[in-house]
DNA sequence: ACGACATTTGCAAACGATTGCAATAATAAA
DNA sequence: TTTATTATTGCAATCGTTTGCAAATGTCGT
C-alpha cells in the first residue's frame, strides 16, 4: 500500500517534470538548464554533467511540441507511399516496404524520425500537410505515381523533398532512383544471351521508370538485331495477381508463342511464373524469366528467379542525404542507384 | 519575370501565415478564428464559414507543434517494431510490414499519424521518449520479443500501449493477438488428417506466440492419440535462411525421417520448401507443408503454400480501436482475432 | 424602453523550451 | 587594488494555438 502510494507519486512529479522544475531542482535557471542538456560548451562542463545526470535521474525529456515550436525545426521526416491509385500495390509489394524500412533506419540514423502517410491521408496539399504545418521538416514521396500532379504541386512551393523515381527525369527537386534503362538492358541481355528470342515485357510502360526500363529493353533488342514484337508488350498494373491472370488470357489466346519474360517487379514475376508452371511450361527450359528488385523471396521460388537488384539501403541513404542537405541549404542533386543482374536458375541455361 | 514575383510574395505571405494573421485578415480575433476552424458551435455559423473559406483560400493550415503544446495531444502514434535482437526478421518479414500497412491505414481513417520506429531508436525508455516527450500520445508494439523488459517497463509507467502478440498472457497491457493456439491445433490437425505421421514444427518455441502454437501442435498430437517426438521440434529463428539451413542440416544427419511440417511463419515454410525441393522430396507427397500468415506470396509458390490466415486488417483495427479506448479512459482489453486455415497443394491430399 | 437572457465575440493567460542580450562571476593584466 | 577580459549564468521575450472567463451584442417579454 504504502508503496503503491510511492509509486504514484514518483510518477506524478515525474510527468510534470519540465524543464523550469528540472532547472529549479538543479538550482540554475532554466536557460542554463536547456543549454546544459543541448550540450552548450557556454555552459561549464560541470554544471553540464550535473543538470544531464539529474535529468536523467529523474527520466526527463524535453517535450517535443514546445521544442519544435520554438526551434522551428521538427526532426521528422514524412514519408509519403504514392500509390497508383487502383491497384493493390500497396500492400502487396515487398519493395516499397523495404524501401520503408530501409529509410527508418537511415533517418534514426541521422537523429530524424519517420512519419509514415499514404497518398490517402494529407488530403492533396502536402506543402501545407506537412511543412508548413510543422509536422515535418520534409518529405520523401516513394513513387512519382502515374501523373506527378501532387508531387509538382509540393514543389511548386519549394518544401525539401525527395522522391523516388526515375532519376533521370528532369525536375525542379531531386529524384533518387535505380537505372532503370540499364537495368532493363542488363536484363533483357541477359535472357538474349541465354537464347531467347521473344521475350515478353510485363510492366506499366505509361509509367516513367517503367518507361526507361522498356528503352533498355528495346536497346537490347537492337543491340542484338532482334526485331521488337509489340505484340510482345503486356501493359499490366504491377501486381502478381495481374500477371497471372494476363499470362493465362494470353495463353488461351494465342498459345505460347514467347520464351522470355523481362517482368517489371518480381511480384509480376512470381505472378506469370505461377500461370506457366500451372500450365507444365518449363522454366527456363521452355519460358526463361527474370524479375526486377531482388525481394527476398526470389531467391525461395523454385526455380529461384533472376532478377535485377537495386540496393535500396544505399537508396535509402542518398534520399536522406539529399534532403537533409535541402535542409542545411546545400544544393541537392538526382542520384541514381547501382543496378545488377542477379542470376538465378530462372533464366539460366535456357 | 512579374509572375515571379508575384508568387514569391504569395508564397512569403502564405508560408508565414499565422493564426493571427488569418484573424485579422477575416477582421475577427484570434480566439473566434481558432474557434471557428475547430468547428466550434459557440461560432456564429456564418462566421465559421468565412473563416474557414479564408483559410482554405489562403491555403493556412494550424501550426502542429503549438497546437500539441497547447492541447497536449499530438494526434499521432508511434509503432513501435519490437524486433528480435539477432535476427534480421525485420526487413525480411513481410508479415510484419504488412501489419504496419494496415495500422497506418486504421489510424489515418480516425485522424490519427504514425510514427514509425524501430527497438533500436528511441534508446530504451519509450514511455519517455514518445510519451513523455509529446512525440506521441501512445505506442503500439509489434511484437513482444524474446523479453518483454522494455514493454513491462513502459507499462510500469502507465502509458497507453498496445502490444501484438500473445493474447492469452496475463498483463496490465492489452495484447491483441491471433488464436495461436488454435492456429497451431488447425495447422497440425489439417496434416495428420492428410496423413502425416511424424509432424515437425519449425519455429522458436520460446517465443510467447510460438509457445501457444507449440501448445497446439501438442494437442493435435494427443487428440489423435499420436506421440509426440521431442526430435521434431526445430528451434530455429523465424527466418527463411534458418530454415533453409536446418532442413539441410537435418536431412543430412537424419535422413528424411518425417513426413510434414508446421512452419511459424511462411517464410519459414518458404525456407524448408526450398531445401526439400532442392533435394527432390515430393510436396506433399513425401512431406506436407503448412505455414503460417498468409503472406500474399503463399498462393504464389508452387505448390501454393497451405498456411494460416490472421487478419491482419482486424488486428490493426482492434490495435487501433484499444488504444485510441486508452486515450479516452475507456477501459481496453486484450483481443483475440480470428485465425483460420487455408488449404493449398502443399499440404492437400498427400 | 428596460431588464433578463441567450448568442457571439474578444482578452489574456497559459503550454514548455530556446536564445539574444545583459548581468554576473572568475580570471588575467596592469 | 583596479580594470580589462573572458567564462558562466540569468532575464525576458518569443514561437502559434487554445480556452476560461468576461465583455459585447442581440433577442424577447412585459
Amino acid at each position: 500500500m504504502v508503496i503503491r502510494i510511492v509509486r504514484q507519486k514518483k510518477l506524478m512529479l515525474d510527468s510534470k517534470l519540465t524543464l523550469a522544475k528540472l532547472a529549479e531542482l538543479a538550482g540554475v535557471s532554466p536557460s542554463t538548464a536547456s543549454r546544459a542538456l543541448n550540450n552548450n560548451p557556454l555552459i561549464k562542463q560541470e554544471t553540464r554533467d550535473k543538470i544531464r545526470r539529474l535529468a536523467r535521474q529523474h527520466n526527463y525529456s524535453v517535450n517535443a511540441a514546445a521544442s519544435r515550436l520554438r526551434t522551428r525545426k521538427t526532426h521528422v521526416v514524412a514519408v509519403i507511399l504514392n500509390l497508383i491509385e487502383n491497384t493493390e500495390q500497396s500492400t502487396t509489394d515487398p519493395f516499397l516496404l523495404k524501401i520503408v524500412g530501409d529509410l527508418n533506419q537511415a533517418l534514426n540514423a541521422r537523429g530524424y524520425e519517420l512519419l509514415l502517410s499514404n497518398s490517402f491521408m494529407a488530403s492533396d496539399d502536402w506543402a501545407n500537410y506537412f511543412i508548413h504545418s510543422q509536422r515535418a521538416d520534409g518529405i520523401i514521396v516513394i513513387g512519382q505515381g502515374k501523373t506527378s500532379d501532387k508531387i509538382d504541386q509540393a514543389a511548386e512551393q519549394q518544401i525539401p523533398m525527395v522522391v523516388w523515381g526515375d532519376a533521370t527525369a528532369k525536375t525542379r527537386y531531386p529524384i533518387v532512383g535505380g537505372d532503370n534503362f540499364a537495368g532493363g538492358l542488363l536484363a533483357t541481355e541477359h535472357l538474349i544471351n541465354q537464347g531467347s528470342k521473344r521475350i515478353m515485357f510485363l510492366g506499366d510502360p505509361g509509367h516513367a521508370e517503367m518507361q526507361e526500363r522498356f528503352q533498355g529493353y528495346g536497346r537490347a533488342h537492337s543491340n542484338a538485331q532482334l526485331s521488337l514484337d509489340e505484340d510482345l508488350t503486356g501493359a499490366i498494373d504491377i501486381t502478381s495477381k495481374a500477371a497471372y491472370a494476363f499470362i493465362n488470357q494470353r495463353i488461351r489466346s494465342k498459345g505460347l508463342d514467347f520464351d522470355g519474360i523481362v517482368a517489371m517487379s518480381d511480384m509480376i514475376a512470381l505472378g506469370a511464373l505461377k500461370a506457366l508452371k500451372e500450365r507444365y511450361v518449363g522454366i527456363p527450359g521452355d519460358v526463361a524469366i527474370i524479375g526486377y528488385d531482388d525481394i527476398p523471396l526470389a531467391e525461395l521460388m523454385h526455380p529461384s528467379l533472376s532478377t535485377i537488384f537495386q540496393d535500396t539501403q544505399a537508396a535509402a541513404e542518398a534520399m536522406v542525404t539529399q534532403l537533409l542537405n535541402q535542409l542545411d541549404g546545400t544544393p541537392a542533386n538526382s542520384q541514381i542507384i547501382d543496378t545488377s543482374l542477379v542470376i538465378r536458375r530462372s533464366s539460366e541455361g535456357k
